[in-house]
DNA sequence: CATACATTTAAACATATGTTTAAGTGTATT
DNA sequence: AATACACTTAAACATATGTTTAAATGTATG
C-alpha cells in the first residue's frame, strides 16, 4: 500500500482511491488492446472480421487498401490475440478469435457504432 | 449502395455485410475515441477521474509525471469529450464528463480492468 | 518443375505521438 | 504591484505508427 504524497488537500478521500489505481503494467496492457481499435482502417478490419470470415485479398478489397497494409493490420491484431487465421489452400482467412476480451471487443464495436451513428 | 468486387468468391455471403460496413469517416470517429485509451498513461488518468475530481498537479504526483506531460494528456481528454475541467482560484479540476460516451468508456474501463486482473 | 497466385516480410518514408525543458498566462496573496 | 503558485503553451526531441514499394515465401496447378 504505497503511501501517494499529493501537494494539495482538498475535502475528498483520494488515497482511498489511489490505492485501486490500477498499475502502470497493468494500464500498459489494457491500453494494447484499446490500440487495436485506435486507429481507424483496424477498426474497419476488426468490424469486418466480426461479422464474416474472410481471406486477405477480400479484406483489402473491401478496404480498398493494398494487400500489405492489410497483412499489417492482421499481424497486429493477431499477436493481440483479436483475430485467428488459418489457411485453406493458398489463402488465408481471418475472423475474430473466440475469446473473452475479442468477443468483448466485438461487442464495444457495435454499442459504440451504435452510439455515435443514432440514425442507423 | 456501393457494389464491391471482390477478388475472390467464397461460399457465404460477403455482399450483404459490406453493405452495413462502417464508413471510413466514422471509423475514423469512433477510433479517436478509442485512440484516447490507448495510452496506458492517459488510461491511467481517465481511471482516476473516473473516480474523483482532482487537480492537474494532484493528478501528476498520483501518475508520478510532469505537470506538462499530464496537461497534455487531459487537453486531448477534454478535446474528445471526455472529461470536463472547472476554475476553482489557482487550480484547474478536471473530472469525467457527464455523457453518454463518457459513462459508456467508464463503464468499459471498469469491466476491462476485471476481465484482466480477475484476481482482484 | 515452372509458373501463377496469395500472402508476408523488409526497407524506406512520412506522419503522429509522448515527454522534457523553458517560457508564458492567469490567479491569489502580501 | 510584486511575488508565488497552478497550469498551459511552445519548441525540441525521440520513438512509434501506418503506408508504400519491392522482394521473398509458401501453395497450388499445368
Amino acid at each position: 500500500m504505497k503511501k501517494h504524497n499529493l501537494p494539495h488537500e482538498h475535502g475528498q478521500n483520494v488515497e482511498m482511491i489511489l490505492e485501486k489505481l490500477p498499475t502502470v503494467e497493468e494500464c500498459k496492457m489494457v491500453a494494447e488492446i484499446f490500440k487495436q481499435i485506435s486507429d481507424g482502417t483496424r477498426l474497419r478490419i476488426l468490424w469486418l472480421l466480426c461479422h464474416c470470415e474472410e481471406c486477405v485479398s477480400n479484406i483489402a478489397a473491401a478496404m480498398e487498401m493494398s494487400d500489405p497494409a492489410v497483412s499489417h493490420h492482421l499481424k497486429t491484431l493477431k499477436n493481440t490475440g483479436l483475430i485467428v487465421s488459418r489457411r485453406d489452400g493458398k489463402e488465408i482467412y481471418y475472423k475474430l478469435a473466440d475469446t473473452q476480451v475479442a468477443e468483448y471487443i466485438h461487442q464495444i464495436c457495435e454499442e459504440i457504432f451504435e452510439m455515435k451513428c443514432p440514425l442507423k
